[in-house]
DNA sequence: TTGAATGTTCAGTAATTTCTGAAAGTTTAA
DNA sequence: TTAAACTTTCAGAAATTACTGAACATTCAA
């Protein structure tokens, strides 16, 4: 078996950029061909047009697997297994986020709330909890986000984004629709900030300014 | 130059997760220390707080550089750099969206765009360019998404998210605000869906189904 | 029960990435 | 100029990560 050069470009490209996403070359690899296979294949295939042993395509496949992504079918008379992605390329997408959220996002977020408890015992420790407030503050709103994001099918969020809206658009569309709290809010109404927390010791710059240069 | 055990905390967990994020664990340490410096520190100092060697640090300080994520200082009488992140927390997220979008959203898109123009050789050829095509709107789309969420600064983004808002109520707002398509929009609305492209060879689904199993 | 077909594991090896430290480069004050 | 103070570079070493392939495990038909 084998692939023709333009499917060939496709999945070594895949390949490179899936190590970004958290799983390496290979695997990456791996999962590309099923996405372009319109039939579902077995294991053998795999190693022989990724040229790759059958054991690290059987590691490959357990971690697709540990990441949800993939889908196994048996064929009467073959007691081969055969593989083929799981759901649509929405539902691959959502999957790689919430898998990254609960391997990266979610651990940073637990140590920060556990740091945040903690009494600071001097000025740069009072310091640095302002700073990791911020951003659990940011991820925590990011999370929300996203989840938010996940929740919507592919026509919904393209119909939103066909609109031709601006997000700054929408938020004015929400403020007037629930016009209780944010009076007209110009720019920096300091009751509404999470960022920038200037309850502590420090100076109430986030940043510090450099007196020199 | 010591740093306190809660600070070392952070400093080392964020070095594990900036792996994640496109850089090196020491990286990572080293950006995560000057976010909860309360001032701007030199490389001698890194080197010795991080327990690496000057060179290391020298080569950390232009990738970060190259991220476009910190900030220069200098102090009379004393010859010595000495370097902060650059901007608040907000920017630093969306610097690093911005470079990773660019360093892995943008290349992929491009070889998407010029594989999708390939006049497809067969029936497999037909059916991956589906499915990449489906990739590729789904990346574009994204990309619109995030360039617009950060257009917005961190109090706008966040009072949007404290109006309880969930994105498909966005959505139904959009469409009353913008009533001019979409009549109503009940769900799979034909002509308005850019994936799952149909107009190619192959079956109107665009995920095989397996016959058997 | 056997053995052929298949899947899994894991110790050792290979490939890749990161780090060190000495040498070379740069800047500035005198 | 010189030289001290500092930064950068990069070849080789160390650490980490990925891969192979042979041994082991499982399944199933006969």
């Amino acid at each position: 078996m084998t692939i023709s050069p333009m499917i060939e470009s496709f999945v070594f490209h895949f390949g490179e950029m899936g190590s970004r996403w958290g799983f390496n070359r290979t695997v990456g690899q791996m999962y590309a061909l099923m996405v372009v296979s319109d039939k579902p294949i077995n294991a053998n295939e795999i190693a022989e047009v990724l040229n790759i042993s059958r054991g690290n395509v059987s590691m490959g496949i357990k971690e697709l697997q540990s990441w949800q992504l993939i889908q196994l079918h048996h064929y009467p008379g073959d007691r081969k297994e055969y593989y083929s992605p799981k759901g649509d390329i929405w539902d691959m997408a959502n999957t790689v986020f919430e898998e990254r959220r609960k391997r990266e996002v979610d651990p940073t977020l637990s140590l920060l709330r556990d740091i945040l408890l903690e009494q600071p015992g001097n000025d740069s420790e009072a310091y640095a909890q302002n700073r990791m407030r911020e951003i659990h503050d940011l991820l925590e709103t990011l999370v929300a986000w996203t989840s938010e994001l996940q929740g919507l099918n592919p026509d919904k969020l393209n119909r939103l984004m066909k609109l031709g809206t601006g997000v700054s658009k929408v938020m004015d569309l929400l403020s007037k629709a629930n016009k209780s709290s944010s009076a007209k809010s110009k720019s920096r109404n300091k009751d509404q900030l999470p960022f920038r927390d200037t309850s502590n010791t420090h100076s109430d710059s986030p940043m510090r300014d450099d007196s020199n240069d």
